[in-house]
DNA sequence: ATTCTATGTCGAA
DNA sequence: TCGACCTAGAATA
């Protein structure tokens, strides 16, 4: 379920499960245990999300613990505790409730300066109240790169995902396939504002829903959207339904091996 | 039983 | 541009 929202209100929901007590830290799959034994026993301080990424600190230790879900990690926190290992557990803390880490792209004990160089190379994170849209302007409005690659370049945004970087361009009317710099700034201003507001939606509701109130299923007679990611969406994986303002069948792109998807009728202007 | 797919990223060809 | 990688559940045979 990864995209930026997932990772800030992992932080969140940790924080308020774990910190400012001790948690039991292990590694039932085995390929954390060396780090999860050192980690045993300390006081959890505080998780913290930049873009997709994850770090959780603990007292009286300067490393902390850099998770990145990838493409189909997971990191659930269920409210009991002891109950049996199923599957691959990377990772489990167990404090008031327990937490199940499986698999990562990356789950790692990093000193300070390793934890500074990955979020330096990261563009600004609407989700965060010091992200500076400016960064994510300079590099777009000079970019012979589509809008497309752009938003999910984490160097511009960091972020977004494959769901957040279609419902966006078509909440904007924007063909993903123009230039960066054929982006007016008006449009970023508004693209940005919007993703800012969109991401916390994600945050709070724990999944991505895009579908403005006037199109809303009730609103249109139609049956709510069931799909794995569970949101409300007009264009993600919906290739081949009719568009939900126009009718014309959503088209699917194969593009630098993932799948964009748009309407070809509502998305035009740059 | 096997293959496929997924909200991601890296590095080699 | 492609394969590799981390895992689970759905789809296909």
């Amino acid at each position: 379920m990864p995209e930026g929202h997932t990772l800030h209100r992992l932080a969140d929901d940790l924080t308020t499960a774990f910190a400012g007590r001790p948690v039991v830290s292990s590694s039932p799959q085995g390929r954390f245990a060396a780090e999860a034994a050192r980690i045993d026993g300390r006081v959890l301080e505080s998780a913290e999300a930049f873009g997709k990424h994850l770090f959780v600190a603990f007292a009286d230790l300067p490393s902390v613990v850099h998770i990145h879900l990838g493409l189909y990690g997971s990191f659930v926190i269920t409210p009991d505790v002891g109950h049996p290992v199923v599957g691959q557990v990377r990772w489990r803390l167990e404090g008031a409730a327990t937490a199940d880490l499986r698999g990562p792209n990356t789950c790692a004990l990093l000193a300070p300066p390793e934890v500074d160089a990955i979020v330096d190379r990261l563009g600004p994170d609407p989700l965060r109240a010091d992200a500076d849209p400016d960064l994510a302007w300079h590099r777009i409005h000079r970019s012979e790169l589509t809008i497309a690659a752009l938003l999910m370049d984490q160097k511009v945004l960091a972020g977004v995902g494959n769901v957040y970087r279609a419902e966006l361009l078509f909440r904007h009317g924007v063909a993903p396939m123009t230039a960066g710099r054929r982006i007016p700034r008006v449009r970023w201003n508004a693209m940005w504002d919007d993703l800012c507001a969109l991401m916390r939606v994600g945050v709070e509701r724990g999944r991505i829903d895009t579908v403005r109130p006037e199109h809303e299923p009730e609103a249109m007679g139609r049956e709510p959207r069931v799909d794995d990611h569970g949101g409300e969406v007009y264009v993600y994986r919906r290739d081949g339904q009719g568009c939900l303002i126009c009718g014309t069948p959503i088209r699917r792109r194969d593009v630098a091996g993932r799948n964009l998807f748009w309407c070809p009728s509502c998305q035009r202007r740059g």
